[in-house]
DNA sequence: GCCAACGTTGGC
DNA sequence: GCCAACGTTGGC
């Protein structure tokens, strides 16, 4: 079995929230077109953990998603992309904010903070038991 | 292979 | 709605 990787994924909220994907159950995770992002996303193995940030409007880590299908083919292009499937885990207890992010001590090797617009990120282990900490979330 | 132009993202 | 950052594209 392989060991659990950690990713941010973000979305605006007015797109795509992540009540939407609570309501929906799982939803393919499509439309990536940055070839930093979609490296990201074949490395992504089922069963995965990704925080879900909304961008934009909220700016906040709001829940735990789980990858539920490794990626494959974007049917949304004719082109080289990938997409995977991801259902929701949890919902956090209270959002983390981008502000409660960048006042984090541990976290100025935050992926999501030095490569801000990379919409699909890298988390390590310990950064991601730190968001759930600040969430107040356990899984 | 360089670099300017362009498009997209995301914070403010 | 603006603008800065930066990845991508295309001309040379």
């Amino acid at each position: 079995m392989a060991k659990t990787q950690h990713w941010l994924i973000k979305s605006e909220p007015s797109v795509y929230a992540y009540a939407q994907l609570e309501h929906d159950g799982s939803t393919r995770w499509d439309g990536v077109r940055n070839f930093e992002a979609r490296n990201n996303l074949r490395a992504m193995r089922e069963g995965d953990l990704c925080l879900y940030y909304h961008s934009n409007e909220g700016k906040a880590v709001v829940g735990v998603a789980r990858v539920a299908r490794a990626a494959y083919q974007d049917p949304t292009s004719e082109e080289d992309w990938s997409c995977v499937d991801v259902a929701p885990l949890k919902a956090f207890t209270e959002p983390v904010t981008l502000d409660a992010i960048r006042a984090r001590k541990g976290f100025a090797n935050l992926e999501m903070l030095r490569r801000n617009r990379l919409s699909v990120t890298h988390v390590t282990a310990a950064e991601f038991k730190t968001f759930l900490a600040m969430g107040k979330t356990e899984l």
